[in-house]
DNA sequence: TTAATTTACTTAACTAGTTATGCAAATATA
DNA sequence: TATATTTGCATAACTAGTTAAGTAAATTAA
């Protein structure tokens, strides 16, 4: 670890060290409720977190609050409704529209899920302690990034020299 | 952005936010090099690196600095020598390695392609202006890992109930 | 010096995201 | 009120990673 070399190229290596540790906790995810023996994906929280405020979603909202790419959502939520955690209706007044609610079965399930994803919270806490400030320092790079994008910023930076 | 559901999430939506922010720039950096006409991929400057403290590698060394699995190295080295800015031969004395080098085509283009990864640094800076921190945190974060992973960390949490 | 183990690389099948494209329903506009 | 635009969802093809399993060469141990 002393002489990772993402540590030694400092900026240059910080898309690629996001990465890494995003990658790392998505596997131990899966492998977490593989163990459990949970049917259920790593990000599944998120949606049923959602459910929460409001009981009828739509893969728009959904899309939106995550931003993240609708044909994205389409397979989290088909995925979802093939394990019958999810069930959908036409909207009445828009026929395009699909409304998602949680099913029963997702219902029954939920008191076991959340056991799971307390101890989650806790272990994020764990693996965050003493560098908490890590979440406000990632809203504020999330901002700088919706002012401008990596992209333009290089352009940019590619002109002025 | 002010009632982004991962802002409220805070612990719970960690990770996911850590895959947004590093898929947002993974496809920053696709595009800019396809707009620039540049046939590499973003990545592929952390293997150049490595070039440049030690001129031959095995895909071995590249998957232990990288922390990566051999079959991702094997995927961006077949890539790179497809591309032809790899060439590898046998070694003499242990005929399973394969020795990489950069081509001469390689060398030829570092100059161009330096001054790209030089304006994606300084973008990064500025993404990170303020908040440079995150780097030291993000070492802690990958430390804290090392010692105990999300998983183990949460098996252990459900247990202490 | 044969047998067992480890190492270096490979292949196959999967996952969670992306962009590009398309279609049909709803809405806005001439 | 016919036409153009926007919206909601869907599909296809691609990408950058993973795990699982396998092969052949090198090393270690009996």
């Amino acid at each position: 670890m002393e002489n990772d070399i993402f540590r030694e190229l400092k900026y240059l290596a910080f898309t690629a060290r996001l990465k890494r540790i995003s990658d790392n906790m998505l596997y131990n995810a899966k492998d977490l409720y593989k163990e459990l023996e949970l049917d259920i994906d790593p990000n599944w929280h998120l949606i049923f977190m959602m459910f929460k405020e409001k009981d009828t979603l739509t893969m728009t909202e959904i899309a939106d609050a995550f931003q993240i790419s609708q044909p994205a959502v389409i397979k989290i939520i088909n995925k979802m409704k093939q394990k019958e955690y999810l069930i959908s209706t036409k909207d009445a007044t828009d026929s395009r529209k699909q409304l998602l609610q949680l099913s029963a079965k997702a219902k029954e399930n939920l008191p076991k899920l959340e056991k799971v994803w307390e101890a989650g919270r806790k272990s994020i806490m764990e693996i965050l302690e003493g560098n908490e400030t890590i979440l406000e320092q990632l809203d504020e790079i999330e901002n700088q990034i919706s002012k401008m994008n990596y992209k333009q910023r290089v352009l940019k930076n590619l002109q002025d020299d």
